[in-house]
DNA sequence: CGTCTATTTGAATGTACTCAAAAGCGGTGG
DNA sequence: CCACCGCTTTTGAGTACATTCAAATAGACG
């Protein structure tokens, strides 16, 4: 377990130093979680703002008829949770849970207010990561859209080639918004070819 | 013209004083739009941040089909423009044209930095403007998941009730990600009830 | 008043879903 | 090592939600 990741990646947008660096570092906790282990659950105020340092998580949303909808796979150097619970103490909408064994760190809501507080710099990073976030979103959108489940597909394939590796089939066409049974038959399309 | 309205929603969430007001301000462009016209084209390098005074404005994006896809409508205090072209100065994705007669401020990207170099403080106003705008975007994919087109338009009117006014069909339907005429059956069907 | 565009309506079609069953796959215990 | 269990993935048939295309109607604007 080593801050330096994180840290080399808050600092490709703001330079920190040591005394941030170490204010910063102080206020992560580090978490082994193991594989199918939730780290936060619909229904409850989420407190964490959770960065992943190895291993895969994936963030979901259950609808009222029972449904899964993956929102995100998060691997190595994101940050996930629920930001609406996060940000306005409300009850989460969406899970996250262990795709593998993996290694994060919690940033606490009421440290991060802290960090923002005392060092206004880190605002910036948190700026840069949400407008890139935002940017993300909105793309996902445009393709969810215009798009074909088969497109769809293909452009996760191309984007996230690692995950297949590890995320059962069922969560990839929960996350393409498609069922199991229809991308199985997008596969065997695609074989075909 | 008056820039006392964005100043008044900037300051709910962080308090500037005289100086950085008037800072601010300075850096805003106004202009008049008239319906119909553009206000940034997919192709074109977008240099703007556009914030709405009042009217309505609609961003779309146009598929390799031919086919528009609105991708937000925005009205008075709305932030809106193609953030990846305004960020990466990549060509725009997305068109922005007034759906009313409207009234926007521009922010030009070089005086946004400068600005951010200036007065560190308005990184928490866009990191929050950036968060806030992030759960809205999860929040519609969640729900474009889940949700049949009637209950989207459904909850499109509870959400937006004023652009039923004077925003077409055809872009609503689009909002929603489906063809006019299944809008307009959805609307026969809601009559009937 | 005529033209142009937006909206409605209907019929045929397609993409993706549901339900049901079979096949594959990984782990566990005998 | 094999047999069995549970879970995931595949396959197929029937269905539903939404689309396409075409035509009729309604509205807006000069």
């Amino acid at each position: 377990m080593t801050t330096s990741n994180i840290l080399a990646q808050i600092n490709r947008h703001i330079s920190l130093d040591e005394r941030e660096s170490l204010y910063f570092s102080s206020l992560l906790i580090h978490a082994k979680i193991k594989q199918g282990d939730y780290l936060e659950t619909a229904g409850v105020i989420t407190q964490n703002f959770i960065h992943v340092e190895s291993g895969c998580l994936m963030s979901y949303y259950t609808d009222k008829g029972g449904d899964d909808h993956v929102i995100q796979f998060s691997t190595s150097g994101w940050w996930t949770g629920d930001l609406h619970s996060f940000t306005k103490n409300q009850p989460a909408v969406y899970s996250t849970r262990a795709l593998t064994d993996s290694s994060v760190f919690y940033l606490l809501k009421s440290d991060m207010d802290q960090l923002l507080e005392r060092y206004p710099k880190f605002e910036r990073y948190f700026r840069i990561l949400f407008q890139n976030a935002l940017i993300t979103q909105v793309d996902r959108i445009i393709h969810s859209f215009s798009d074909t489940a088969e497109d769809r597909y293909e452009q996760f394939q191309q984007k996230y080639p690692s995950l297949q590796q590890y995320v059962p089939l069922k969560c990839i066409a929960s996350y393409l918004g498609i069922t199991p049974e229809f991308l199985s038959k997008i596969r065997k399309r695609q074989t075909e070819k």
